[in-house]
DNA sequence: CGTCTTCTTGATCGCATTCAACGTGTGTGG
DNA sequence: CCACACACGTTGAATGCGATCAAGAAGACG
């Protein structure tokens, strides 16, 4: 696989090595435990702390003025969030499941940053990787249909939790709407009409089994009716 | 003015600021010309320089298998780019008009980066600048219809370019559509909406003059419909 | 067991796309 | 300087996808 990262001399990030350059630094940082849909910190003011997410998902949103929301991304166990936090800009992370995260000061991160390569370096690939998914995010929403995009989520939902069989949907379908940029309708509707060509199964709303992997991947990818 | 910086203690650096702060590691950076259509770098490979543009337009893309492109920016004076090139993910960089560009050596700007706070910083606040608009963007482009998005651009087009009166739009209808995610067609419709509106007048497809700023801004935000 | 939330399905509508044709402008060579 | 060609821009008509409005089904929870 090419390597990802910024530099050709700059070896891609596991979620594993970040977690050992920060925790070098910060080994005593705090734990804390949130239920389902508390929050870490919301809009508008810049957090104290960010934090690394040690077990459970978690969404990260913005509220535009009509109270529609969009979903940046879910986060879960080995992700940091709250890192590219900017003033006014900042998102809002809510726990989507109950979750344990470790808080890491932001004012001494960014200090460290300042003296340390090790930790500049994994602000730097943290960001240009979030730039990237973005810039992906993006580039999907607007070139793919409801039933694609559906097909992508599962997906990589499947890749993230390492397995195809009892894959967790831990978000609500409104949830999945505002990452994808489709109504709550429109989600049900292209999952019925991905379970109905077979390729997935779905004993409950909120997990499922991917029966044809390569069938599936073709419906995310450039097919344009899923028929 | 609330501060946009990811750190409180960071104060927003302006174009100028940056030019400074890595002029002085790289006073003798080559300077390149580029004619319109010219590619400063494209997809797939790592570029071994990155460039400040220092006159001119310059478009980043990427391009599905299908042949579709999407835009994700235009970059004028005072602008990096090929900074957050990463491996296999590097966009195009090709120029929109005639550009002259300062040449930066990738891996020593890097390298550099690993011992010099400034540097890093800079590099850290631009990504985490760029990250926040690419996901700005995304939501204009889920929650926002045609027209919205064109008057939003127009908006954008005389702010950069720091005037109202005969502003250049000096991209393609076929790149605003890429950049916006609408068709060439619906790209010609909604400026011809806005125009049927009053307040924008078109000496030329590549000019336009706004006449009421404010309703601009209004046909730009909340309103669903600009009739 | 009943209530509330979440999920699903149906019918209709509107916006952007698609396909098609026609204008407009720009640059080149005769 | 004009004629022509070609790229770019504009407008029209028909189609289709996802949104909206509405109602009902399935879980979750006390």
């Amino acid at each position: 696989m090419a390597s990802r990262a910024i530099l050709p001399s700059t070896k891609e990030l596991s979620d594993a090595d970040r977690q050992c350059a920060v925790n070098k630094r910060f080994p005593a940082a705090l734990v804390r435990r949130l239920h389902h849909g508390e929050m870490l910190f919301s809009e508008g003011a810049l957090p104290r702390y960010c934090y690394e997410i040690i077990s459970g998902v978690v969404k990260e949103y913005r509220t535009l003025e009509d109270g529609q929301r969009e979903i940046t991304d879910f986060y879960s166990d080995g992700s940091f969030v709250g890192v590219d936090a900017r003033g006014e800009y900042t998102p809002t992370i809510e726990a989507v499941t109950d979750c344990v995260v470790r808080c890491i000061p932001r004012e001494a991160l960014f200090r460290d940053a300042q003296t340390t390569a090790e930790i500049s370096m994994f602000l730097i690939d943290l960001l240009a990787e979030r730039l990237d998914r973005a810039r992906q995010r993006t580039m999907k929403i607007c070139r793919k249909n409801a039933n694609q995009r559906l097909a992508g989520f599962l997906l990589e939902l499947a890749k993230r939790q390492g397995r195809t069989s009892d894959v967790r949907l831990p978000m609500s379908r409104q949830d999945i709407g505002d990452h994808m940029g489709l109504t709550i309708e429109t989600v049900c509707r292209a999952l019925t009409e991905i379970k109905k060509t077979g390729v997935v199964t779905m004993p409950s709303a909120r997990t499922f089994t991917i029966l044809d992997e390569q069938a599936l991947a073709q419906a995310a990818g450039d097919e344009r009716k899923l028929h």
